[in-house]
DNA sequence: CGACTGCTTGAGAGTACTCAAGTACTGTGG
DNA sequence: CCACAGTACTTGAGTACTCTCAAGCAGTCG
C-alpha cells in the first residue's frame, strides 16, 4: 500500500469505526483534480474561500505577503495533506505548487450535496483544521522562542519524519526555508552548514539530506 | 446590547438564518459555569483535549512551555472567546485565568446529546476553530517578519480593537506581552516607550492606555 | 511608611542581518 | 560531450537589533 504512514493515521482517527474509506479516495469521489506546474499558483491570497484542497502529488506552499515585500510560509503541504483550511471570508495566504503536482479541489458549501461522503469529508476537513492550529502553535514556538540553528534543525526533523525514509528531498528553495523559519536565507544555509559539521545531519547536495544523528536531532527539537 | 462586535459577527457569520440564539447562550445552556482566581490554572499543557472552553467573564492566557523554561504565550482571550481548540489527544498549551473569570465548560464529545443546541454549539466551535487558525497564521507572520516595534504596536492595536473603546485595559503583565511576541519584557518596555514618545499610543499608568494616532498606528501594523 | 512586586532605563554582549563575493548546480547551445 | 549562462546556494566581513545583566523607579498591600 503506496499511502503514507501520515495519512494513514489520519484516516484511523477519522473513522475508527470499521469500513472506512481513505481520505484521499473521499476526496477523489467529490474533488475535481487540477494540474500546476512548478511555481504555479492554486490561489491568490484575499481570494473567495470557499474551495478546499488536497496534494493527490507534489509539493505545495502556503504563502502570505506583506505590503513592503516581507514574505511569510505558513506552511508545506505534501501528498495527502489537505489545505487552504484558514477561515474567513477570504484566504489569508497564497498557495502555489513547488513542483508540478496534482491538486484535488472541492467547494466546501456544495459538501451537504454528497450525503454521507460528504458529511465524511467535511468530518475530516475539520479534524484536519484542528491538526493544522495545532501545528500553527507549534511554529509559533518555535518563531519566537528558539534560535536559528533550533529553527533549522526543526524543519529538518519535521521534514524527515514526513517522508519517513533514510534519505529526504527538498522540494523547497532555501529562501522558501527561509521565509517559513522567519530567517534569512544565508543564516539557514549557514546553520545548514553547521548541522552538517556538527554531524547531525548530512547532506548530498543542497537539496537531498540525511539525519546522521536522530536521538540528538530529537534532542535539539525538544529541548 | 452589551455583547462586543467581534462576538456578534461571529454569531450571525455561525447561523444567518434567522431566529439564532446568541452564542454565549447556545454554550451556557450546555456547558458548566466554574470560576477561576487570578493566575489559576484552567488545564494543563497535556491535559486530555475533549473540554471546550468559553470565557464568560474575565481574561485568559493560552501558553505553551519548552523542556528549558521558554514560555510561549498562543494567545489571550476575553469574553465570548471559545478556547481550548487545538485537536489532538491532548492539549498543546495550558490555559491560566489572567484575572477572577468565569469559564464555561463543555464536552465535545457530548455534544451530539443535546439535539439541535448542540449541534449549533459544534458549528460555533468549528468556525471559531477556522478562525483561529487564521488568526495563528497572522501571528506566525508577526513572530517571523516583523520587528520589535511593530509586534508591540500591533499587539496594541488587536488590544483596542478587541476592546473597542477609548482607554484600554491589559489584563497581562509585561511578561505575558513578551512571551506572546517572542521579545524579552525589557524589550516589552522599551518598545512600549518608544511608541508613547512617537505619539502613536498615550499611557496612564502601565496597564491602561489610548491609540492617539489610530492611522498612523494602523499604518504601521499592516506594513 | 516600608517591603514587595512589576515596570523602566542603561550599558555591554551576542545573534542574526546586510551587503558582497565566490562556488556549485542546471539547462542550453555549440 | 563540453562550454557557457543563469540561478541557487555558500561563505565572509561588518553592522544592527534584540538580549542579558544590573540598577533604579513606580504602584500596591500590609
Amino acid at each position: 500500500m503506496s499511502m503514507p504512514a501520515f495519512l494513514r493515521d489520519r484516516a484511523e482517527a477519522a473513522a475508527p469505526v470499521a469500513q472506512m474509506i481513505p481520505t484521499d479516495e473521499v476526496f477523489s469521489a467529490i474533488g475535481v483534480s487540477m494540474s500546476f506546474s512548478a511555481g504555479e499558483e492554486i490561489y491568490a491570497q484575499d481570494d473567495e474561500s470557499d474551495m478546499v484542497y488536497q496534494v493527490q502529488r507534489g509539493a505545495v506552499r502556503a504563502s502570505r505577503l506583506l505590503g513592503d515585500g516581507r514574505r511569510q510560509i505558513a506552511g508545506f503541504y505534501y501528498a495527502g495533506d489537505l489545505f487552504g483550511l484558514e477561515a474567513g471570508p477570504t484566504h489569508r495566504a497564497s498557495a502555489e505548487a513547488l513542483c508540478d503536482s496534482k491538486i484535488l479541489v472541492t467547494k466546501r458549501s456544495s459538501l451537504k450535496h454528497y450525503g454521507e461522503a460528504g458529511e465524511r469529508l467535511e468530518r475530516l476537513i475539520w479534524r484536519a483544521t484542528g491538526q493544522e492550529l495545532g501545528r500553527a502553535q507549534d511554529h509559533m514556538m518555535l518563531l519566537a522562542r528558539k534560535s536559528a540553528y533550533e529553527r533549522v534543525a526543526g524543519f529538518l526533523a519535521d521534514v524527515a519524519k514526513r517522508q519517513g525514509s533514510a534519505w529526504n528531498e527538498l522540494a523547497m528553495s532555501r529562501q522558501d526555508i527561509a521565509d517559513h523559519l522567519g530567517l534569512t536565507i544565508e543564516t539557514v544555509s549557514r546553520m545548514v552548514t553547521q548541522l552538517q559539521a556538527d554531524g547531525l545531519v548530512a547532506l548530498e547536495g543542497c537539496r537531498r539530506f540525511r539525519v546522521a544523528a536522530p536521538v540528538r536531532l530529537a534532542d535539539l527539537v525538544a529541548a
